[in-house]
DNA sequence: AATGAATGAGCTTTCATTCAT
DNA sequence: CATGAATGAAAGCTCATTCAT
């Protein structure tokens, strides 16, 4: 019937959740407008995701394996902590222009009482969390950064990088193509410098 | 009836809905459960609020009339920007020890379509920015400050500020009372470090 | 406002959910329908009540209540076997007279399977099942009642008391006064001499 | 594909449909459930019947047929009214064995706004009801019957009949194999002596 | 004939808000 | 001022039924 490319449908139906709750928010998304947005009947969400939350928690899912992926494909690259850092913002700030909406959706860390998911997102987080304690606590033993407590560091390096998406939110100018270089250069600066060893 | 000191009643139901909001998050609260928590009726609210909305702006102008209150002050003090770091970073850790939960609930940025209040808390946001970003743009000028775009550097200032409360509630073994310094030390030893001109 | 008497609102839904249910049945008994004959809104009805249900198992409650009591009465009375049959059909025929609706909702024991409120109506069936079954092992024992297995009697006879109302609706001509007292005495007649201690 | 004996595929659904809503009751059943369970696809059902309550007429037809064919046999056996009522309890308590579910199923009269079927299955009852009639009325007429009203007496032979079920599920221990015999003389027992002629 | 993905009407239930007392 | 019973809009979700394959 359509002669448009047809993906599968639940795909379609997470890239509609994903624009109607990030216009709109989660909880003031209907799932009768996703279903709308996804040109699908309520019925047929249902068919393919057990409830909104998990609507949201699919979308959650493949932006943290994402994101895992690469921070595992810096381990086997055996990168430097600078050269992750500058992998990390370059790759938020692509994203962040090429899918504003969802990374802002992404972006904001869930209360701790707001279990969404059995706080499976929250794992998410600490999962990344960890993998930059690692990487910085390694940094740290080889000379390359500076010796503070991984974990603290790690949490910062985290804020900087979702930090990304509201600032394009709030300074729109700064989505520009042109802009993009400029951007990433100076998170990237910002974040190595409050990481890196002084030289003595 | 209380023989208590009886505290203004919008204060209670103010403090009642922080509570409340923070253990549950604000979609999850129920008008009831503040008016519980008050020692109020639910009819009572609206006598001081308009909406449960109200409640939760309220809550947001006092955090954020504090803040900026703060930062005149440094303005007044004429203080550096290192200074001016320190003293953020201090009082921010200094409120996400005393009020953890509601330092959480204020520290999630709106999605922008989340016209909470019809944007006033973007606003707040805005407001907070702009004048980190106009003492980056001073201390950038008196050579203290390492020559970047302030809307950039102000952005990251503020979330490893905002992820204060993030970190203590993930690493609640840092909001003991003997962690406290290390804690401030180490965050705006980042942050600074991040900011400050490099000495040649 | 009301000029009328104005019974408290539980008995006014419980009032328009037996007539609702017992016209349409509980499961085709929409909230709503309950709501409109009782002159209440929806939202009212779950002030006094936890869910449909819930009001179903009220009303069972109510009927049960008043049978149990009667039955007890019998007990304190200390009625001949004869005596209580009587009673029973009367009090029966009587009640099915007057609320046929509802008589004829209760009349239908569950399936076990549809443990309404968690097997709390079946309970109550088993409740008068017992006393019924006492009632016969005593008149064994004075030699009234014939000897046979009590339970297997006591089911029998409230299965003739249950059949009561569903007589009615299948004979309306039988609902009439003046058929009262012969309905009354058939009935009677029929269960007692089932029951009765042959004379020899 | 099966290579077992494949009954048609209308059968298997309604052993399916039997035994799904006897165990879960017709409203909480799903045809999902009863596709599952007869191993066919959920949309197969609706070739074979119209829509979920034909499946329950179905099962319910089947049962009064061939409770009518039964009733028949007595009359050109040309059989007592004593030896009837035998007859129907040996069946009935024989079929409650066999088939407890089902027969529990079948043994709730339906409301008479329950218009299941539009009324289809009150009017198996009725005929049930004036075939029991006919027979009392000609035991009357032989002298071998009380005289009473038939249509009242007909409706609690009727009673006590469909009562069995109801007997068994409440206590098991009568389905035993060994207590058949004593369940079937004292329910026949029972009911004949409230409707014989009293010999003078 | 058989399938099962898709549909969408319709249900129960919640809860912010109102207002008569 | 304070109350809390009453309201009813609104939303998530189910499932009987359809129909393209």
């Amino acid at each position: 019937m359509s002669i448009q490319t047809a993906p599968d449908k639940r795909s379609r139906i997470l890239e509609a959740a994903t624009t109607v709750f990030a216009n709109t928010g989660f909880h003031a998304s209907r799932v009768q407008d996703i279903a709308e947005q996804a040109g699908v009947a309520k019925g047929t969400i249902y068919l393919y995701f057990r409830n909104k939350e998990e609507i949201l928690l699919s979308i959650f899912q493949s932006y943290f394996d994402a994101l895992l992926d690469l921070i595992d494909s810096f381990q086997q690259a055996q990168m430097t902590a600078e050269q992750i850092i500058d992998a990390l913002v370059q790759q938020q700030v692509k994203n962040a222009i090429v899918n504003p909406k969802i990374l802002q959706l992404l972006g904001r860390r869930p209360l701790p009482a707001e279990t969404a998911g059995g706080g499976r997102i929250e794992a998410y987080h600490r999962h990344v969390l960890d993998r930059l304690s690692s990487f910085l606590a390694e940094g740290i033993r080889l000379g390359q950064v500076r010796s503070f407590t991984p974990r603290i560091g790690a949490n910062i390096l985290y804020s900087i990088i979702l930090s990304i998406p509201q600032h394009l939110a709030f300074y729109p100018e700064d989505s520009l193509e042109r802009s993009f270089p400029k951007l990433v250069e100076e998170v990237a600066c910002f974040a190595w410098a409050g990481v890196r060893k002084e030289e003595s």
